[in-house]
DNA sequence: ATTCGTGCAAAGCCTTTGCAGCACA
DNA sequence: TGTGCTGCAAAGGCTTTGCACGAAT
């Protein structure tokens, strides 16, 4: 039985899901990444913490935890989606082009715009995906 | 041999591309869009124009396409991509979690604030990948 | 004549799913 | 005990690719 007075614990029960070691273990690994990882490298941390999770279960897992609001799906260009812990504020990711590597851009402002935008037109926002494919500028001398 | 005075020809010409009826229709016809098709969608209404095309043909010239900067790619969740001939100016789209309907979203505002975010990290912007699910808000009496 | 693009069919990658057994509530 | 979750393996959907032919330069 997983402890029960983990952080992890709390929020699964609020989604009204049941508590198993996979979930726990699944929401750790992602607490600890600081990078997006996709589903196969979030198995393969799973497994470290618990080796009967199988990529099945992470796959549904982590489809569930999206639509509990516990974590969040990164759809970018070309390559499988990657996961993160659904952040206390939105915020846009910038993908450098050449290594792959994902930066988040916090931006109060850019939120405030988008809000608008959207209740202008009558919508309430539900999730906001931006990427912005990006290459590193030659350093200037 | 196809209208050498289109502009899609031009284009093509120009990307160093050999100029293809079936190239030449795909344009066509992601030009006449106003919404924003799928290959599958693409596929069919290329085939109005030029039966001959093959549903592999549309995936590899969009990529021809996009890489030489004529069209663009919109990866949303959970639904294969969509695509648009590259816009004039950036813009995000507003996806209707319902409906599905993609509405565009332009704003220098925000375009601005990105080029800023990008620049003070030392990056130039290659591409903008922006969607905001949302959901229409009951109309308030 | 050469190079590049195409159609076809097969393969590939990421992700989902049916089913029988197991764990949590 | 009952319901929901899991592992396994198979299937699925979207997209890419090898090959031989055909079209553009």
């Amino acid at each position: 039985m997983p402890n029960d007075s983990s952080e992890f614990v709390q929020a699964l029960r609020e989604a009204g899901l049941k508590v198993t070691q996979q979930r726990v273990a699944l929401l750790a690994t992602l607490m600890e990444s600081t990078d997006h990882p996709n589903a196969e490298e979030i198995f393969v941390r799973v497994r470290a913490l618990d080796d009967s999770v199988s990529l099945a279960t992470v796959y549904r897992t982590l489809s569930t935890l999206e639509e509990a609001g516990l974590v969040q799906r990164l759809t970018f260009e070309n390559e499988p989606a990657r996961f993160e812990i659904t952040p206390a504020s939105q915020h846009d990711h910038l993908v450098d082009v050449d290594s792959g590597e994902v930066i988040e851009l916090p931006s109060e402002e850019l939120n405030r715009i988008r809000q608008d935008l959207a209740d202008r037109l009558g919508y309430e926002i539900v999730s906001l995906h931006s990427f912005i494919r990006a290459r590193k500028k030659p350093t200037v001398s």
